[in-house]
DNA sequence: TCATTAAATTGTT
DNA sequence: AACAATTTAATGA
């Protein structure tokens, strides 16, 4: 794990209600959920701390338990490239983890989160082991795929308060990110950020999407009122 | 618990 | 990018 505990919390193992928010413990049967639950870990991160780094060998499966991550990737150009957000309830690095490769993205903190990490040889264990777990990953690998691809399709939308509308509806994903639930805690400019539009742009898609009773705007968070119109309306302005 | 102040976030130009 | 307005969080009596 590459969180810097500097003068922040150090790791250390998870509180009842934490361990709650996990959504693929309650997948595992009781002998596997004991095992799982005393191997995990959580640390907290400060905005700009990586979680992981290209090239970094992988040491855990992740996990947000609260706060707001950002994958992302440098090309060549050294440009980088943002792959999606991640809310709380959100699970990655299980393919390199599977396929023992080094992280092939970056992983840093948006703002001030608490991330959970499971040992790479309890995630094998956990495979080699659990039915549920491997519903849970299989089911995981599959989501993700629909949303790259639904990350291509908005790359091309010129529209940016489509681009916002698709972006959010990805962050509100239930099975990618089912600690999200109906409030998404995202500043306006952290959203900026994850969609590559300026603060400004994206406070005016927001309240046109507020107009047609999608979502609704509040002080520091984004509450959904028509998840599936998120996904696929086309608002005419 | 309440009032005051600072900090964060939003709305507007 | 800058600034004003609003909301929340922190502080201390």
């Amino acid at each position: 794990m590459t969180i810097e505990p500097s003068l922040h919390q150090r790791r250390r193992p998870l509180t009842q209600t934490e361990l709650g928010g996990i959504p693929w413990l309650a997948l595992l049967l009781p002998p596997e959920r004991e095992r799982a639950a005393a191997e995990l870990v959580v640390s907290q991160a400060v905005p700009g701390d990586h979680i992981c780094r290209v090239g970094r060998e992988v040491t855990y499966w992740f996990g947000v338990v609260d706060g707001l991550l950002k994958m992302s990737s440098d090309n060549a150009q050294g440009e980088t490239m943002t792959f999606t957000g991640l809310p709380p309830g959100g699970w990655f690095g299980e393919g390199t983890a599977l396929k023992r490769e080094p992280y092939r993205y970056n992983v840093l903190a948006l703002r001030r989160s608490l991330v959970a990490g499971l040992p790479v040889a309890t995630f094998d264990w956990l495979l080699d082991h659990s039915i549920g777990f491997n519903r849970f990953v299989m089911r995981q690998l599959n989501e993700r795929l629909a949303q790259f691809i639904a990350a291509r399709e908005i790359d091309r939308l010129s529209n940016p308060d489509l681009r916002v509308a698709r972006n959010l509806a990805a962050l509100f994903n239930p099975a990618l990110f089912p600690g999200v639930g109906q409030v998404l805690r995202i500043t306006q400019q952290e959203l900026a950020y994850l969609v590559g539009l300026s603060r400004q742009r994206v406070n005016e898609a927001l309240r046109t999407l507020e107009q047609h009773a999608v979502i609704r705007v509040e002080y520091g968070g984004l509450r959904v009122l028509d998840l599936a119109r998120l996904r696929s309306a086309t608002f005419s302005t």
